[in-house]
DNA sequence: CTTAGGG
DNA sequence: CCCTAAG
């Protein structure tokens, strides 16, 4: 013991006894569920599957299906072609790329062969879907989806995103293209690499990430060599259009809330792991809608249940008022009601349509239904943002919504002359898919695999959005909606389209993330408060150490104590030269020093 | 929920 | 800061 005179009565055994851990009971132990990233594919499989199914009736191919992407794509309706030409042509000229989706679902004659997602990822310019067979048998009927949506990217980042594997998170994926389909890929896009490659090694790593669609504005780098060429074969295909140009119009930058900390752009660190969601936890930025919703949350007072909905625990509530960066989450199956900012913030509501053009051509008649998906339609799409924000964080707020919802969690639903095709066995003979006089109606939608979900529970206060009720907001996207047929989709009762509603980071409609608190170095006077609170009370009872000291900072949990703690005790232990950040009163570390020892040397004696 | 530690 | 096993 150094010293005793640390300006407090001296160290003692806690007075106040603890309750026992027993007494305090148990809250339920929070599965993870480390597969649900890869759910959302799981049905657009089956839905692939069924089709090659249902295709196996028809009648065989005619090799004219194939031969003209071009006459396939855009044949639907005017609105939808020429808008779909235009954007191949000029959007990037305009500072767009089209993000596109591709689907390869060859059928089979006389053939049962399994259909698994070939890949299916969205980078920042990229969502590419595919399935493809493990047969090298294509009698017929190839399936072409060709789907196009439009995001807004930087054309930078194209193929940077390659290295980001969803193949390798699960067994699921990685499946093989063999010859049939690299032909398809070749007569459509006309290249040559990715054909042989496909050919050759028969496997199409994934290509994109989720992290890379929030972050646009870095650099490509090293990532791309690390999954061979393969992908960027793929993705030169696929972006066959090029985007020469910079665009930076969906940059996005973190700002930190708090005063102390700035941070602008994070260029070199990448993620450990690169699921598509992992490098969200790590490196995607925090938008001013979630401060705001966070923020509400904080002024709602007793309006609104904690986060957590355990009134009883005021500090797992805590840690829901602060603001987080999007991140990976392990699927917890929990489903915080999201709110909505009764402030003075105008809220902005964005219905995102979008169209699917599907055809059927008269020579194909019974065999192929090919299908150009011009976009998938997300239900709605509601951003909350103020008044005051600029276009800028309009657009960055409009992204992460978007992320949020192709992040995880999301299934393809078939749409049918607005209605929803429930049954997966039927054949798209009996559906009525293959039917020439309903190809304007066929619609794919994008929907919340939690179907269980309930209506979000800040449906009761959307008085952001005057005079709307929640119908009302269903009603938005249809002027939004590009093609007419498509406005039956918008109509479709979904409780999903429901729980999409409100995108201001309700996690219901992502549980897959959540976002990461932002950084608050702690200050000086937090510093001396902690270590005074330790010195009184001991380093193993962070709970009072909270109540103590913190009691009014919500955004300081015990764990953060603890944790800020470990870190004055490191901090103390290594020379002034090595410590970073800002500087720590030599004084308040040796405190930190003595209290640490004097509570260790407590804790051995009680224990040994 | 809290603690305690590793990441 | 996050995550999570243990208690």
């Amino acid at each position: 013991m150094r010293r005793l005179d640390y300006g407090f009565t001296g160290y003692q055994v806690p007075v106040v006894p603890r309750a026992s851990r027993s007494s305090r009971g148990r809250g339920q132990i929070r599965k993870k569920c480390e597969d649900n990233q890869i759910r959302g594919f799981g049905i657009l499989s089956s839905v692939a599957g069924n089709l090659s199914q249902g295709s196996e009736s028809l009648v065989p191919t005619n090799a004219a299906c194939v031969q003209d992407l071009h006459h396939i794509v855009y044949a639907n309706s005017n609105r939808e072609r020429d808008e779909g030409r235009s954007l191949k042509q000029d959007s990037c000229q305009r500072g767009t790329c089209d993000e596109k989706f591709f689907a390869f679902l060859p059928g089979l004659q006389g053939h049962h062969k399994s259909y698994k997602l070939n890949e299916f990822c969205h980078g920042q310019n990229n969502l590419i879907l595919e399935v493809g067979s493990a047969s090298g048998a294509y009698d017929q009927s190839e399936m072409i989806f060709f789907a196009e949506k439009l995001a807004t990217v930087n054309s930078r980042n194209n193929c940077v995103s390659s290295s980001n594997s969803v193949i390798g998170d699960s067994p699921c994926f990685g499946e093989f293209f063999e010859d049939k389909v690299g032909g398809v890929l070749e007569g459509k896009l006309g290249d040559k690499s990715y054909t042989s490659i496909s050919e050759k090694d028969g496997i199409i790593p994934i290509t994109g990430s989720s992290e890379d669609l929030i972050e646009l504005d870095r650099e490509p780098h090293a990532l791309v060599g690390s999954e061979s060429d393969v992908k960027l074969s793929l993705l030169d295909c696929i972006n066959h259009v090029p985007c020469p140009k910079h665009y930076d119009n969906v940059k996005v930058i973190t700002r930190d809330d708090d005063e102390n900390s700035v941070r602008c752009s994070q260029h070199s660190t990448i993620s450990k792991s690169y699921t598509p969601t992992a490098g969200i936890r790590e490196r995607t930025k925090k938008l001013s809608a979630s401060r705001n919703w966070r923020e509400a949350q904080k002024l709602k007072g007793g309006q609104m249940k904690p986060m957590y909905c355990n009134g009883t625990n005021r500090h797992m509530d805590e840690r829901s008022q602060n603001i987080y960066p999007f991140k990976k989450r392990k699927f917890f199956c929990q489903n915080p009601p999201c709110t909505s900012d009764g402030g003075d913030n105008r809220s902005i509501a964005i219905g995102a349509s979008s169209s699917i053009a599907g055809q059927v051509p008269p020579e194909s008649k019974g065999c192929n239904v090919k299908l150009s998906i011009k976009s998938f339609k997300v239900p709605e799409l509601f951003i909350e943002i103020p008044a005051t924000a600029t276009v800028g964080s309009l657009k960055r707020t409009v992204m992460e919504a978007v992320t949020a919802i192709l992040g995880d969690g999301l299934h393809v639903g078939i749409l049918l002359q607005g209605k929803k095709v429930k049954d997966d066995n039927k054949t798209l003979l009996q559906t009525g898919i293959s039917q020439d006089r309903k190809r304007h109606s066929l619609g794919f939608i994008l929907e919340p695999r939690h179907a269980q979900i309930t209506p979000p529970a800040c449906t009761e206060d959307q008085s952001w959005l005057p005079g709307c009720t929640p119908q009302d907001l269903s009603r938005h996207s249809a002027p939004l909606t590009l093609q007419p047929e498509t406005q039956a989709m918008v109509a479709v009762p979904s409780i999903g389209m429901e729980a999409l509603a409100v995108v201001p980071f309700c996690r219901k409609s992502n549980p897959e993330f959540v976002r990461r608190r932002i950084r608050r170095p702690f200050s000086a006077s937090e510093v001396e408060a902690l270590v005074q609170a330790v010195e009184k009370l001991g380093t193993g009872r962070w709970r009072d150490v909270k109540l103590c000291a913190f009691d009014s900072e919500k955004h300081r949990t015990y764990v953060d104590l603890k944790d800020k703690w470990k870190t004055l005790v490191h901090t103390a232990r290594i020379s002034p030269q090595q410590r970073r950040g800002e500087p720590v009163p030599q004084e308040l570390l040796d405190r930190v020093l003595a209290a640490h020892a004097y509570w260790s040397a407590a804790s051995d004696k009680a224990t040994g």
